[in-house]
DNA sequence: GTGTTATACTCAACTTGTTGAATATGACAC
DNA sequence: GTGTCATATTCAACAAGTTGAGTATAACAC
């Protein structure tokens, strides 16, 4: 359900288009959570008919007519009590799903060489992933000063900092990971 | 598609029954993979259509008979193209999806005291997951002997070093954000 | 006037994952 | 003989996520 509070939590800050939520989604929840466009439309409606928005259309001369969500009550409290709901999805927090790893598990099937190609890759994902770091910190001190908060901004830059955190911790991974297999 | 990867890999090191696939994917994959039992009867299915596997049926007195699934040559080829694709889901193994990190996020609309409980938490049960590794590590002894190749263990290992620089990076940045949080 | 970009949204088919119950056998303990 | 555990599998309904194409408007540059 994490998409549809994801919504709630951004139209909490003001009222928005689907269109503009599918960018915020891109530009600064993308890091730990991804949707596509046509999947953020679908669950706008869904969510519409539990009565945790509300939507109106606004006719454009200079542009594409829009249709503006708005959070109502009931959306607020549902958002509240996602973010009280204790433990569950702490747990879940720490669970990782990564079809690469798996690759690695069985990479026994495939030649030193290959792996040691994949793990190089995967170590240059890591630097990018590094520098693009810095786009998420503009994008928060862009959107910051949208919001007009910065005791909320505290807390995008406490998601940011595991982001390096983790980045970090894949390159020494991987690092460590190639010296075993290098080591003959 | 990782799923039927990760049953191919495992049918690769010997045929094995629904039940017995479902036991090591707890024991061992769960940590970067996660499946229901069901999931993974249905899956079986779909990759027998797909003529990846064949299955027997076993008349057992002791116990409820069973059905032993065995990889084919076509289910080989599918394991090994697998392992070979590059890039793409490197680029997905990047990806993070975290229902806590978007609670991080939005925790601006709660308290800090709330806020600083659920890190705490989160501390905890990463505290937690590093103990619990040392039973990741004993399953792949255990493994190991199994499949009597320690070629192939050196990248379950390689794996589970993963999973150990992970909870570590957790654990040290929950420190860092319990600290932002806690500084006035 | 042509191509590109940004805006703005919709749809359908499909795959994947979740929930949770249902069924059944035999061993072993008390 | 009752209860629990380990074995072994099946099913159905639903929720979530993916793919990929399609529709449309208007600004701006060249």
């Amino acid at each position: 359900m994490s998409l549809k509070h994801g919504l709630l939590g951004l139209l909490n800050y003001g009222s928005m288009t689907g269109y503009e939520l599918d960018k915020i989604f891109r530009d600064s929840l993308s890091f730990f959570w991804q949707a596509k466009t046509s999947q953020i439309y679908r669950e706008l409606d869904t969510m519409e008919c539990h009565g945790w928005l509300t939507s109106e259309r606004i006719i454009q001369n200079d542009k594409p007519n829009k249709r503006v969500y708005t959070i109502t009550d009931s959306g607020k409290e549902e958002l509240g009590n996602w973010l009280s709901m204790p433990e569950s999805d702490i747990a879940n927090a720490m669970r990782v799903k990564s079809a690469f790893l798996m690759r690695v598990f069985f990479a026994g099937e495939t030649s030193t060489e290959q792996s040691l190609e994949m793990l190089r890759t995967y170590r240059e994902k890591c630097m990018e992933a590094s520098k693009g770091m810095s786009a998420a910190y503009d994008a928060i001190s862009k959107y910051r000063t949208v919001v007009g908060n910065d005791e909320k901004s505290k807390y995008w830059r406490i998601a940011a900092l595991y982001g390096d955190a983790f980045i970090h911790a894949g390159l020494t991974w991987a690092d460590k990971a190639i010296a075993v297999l290098e080591e003959k």
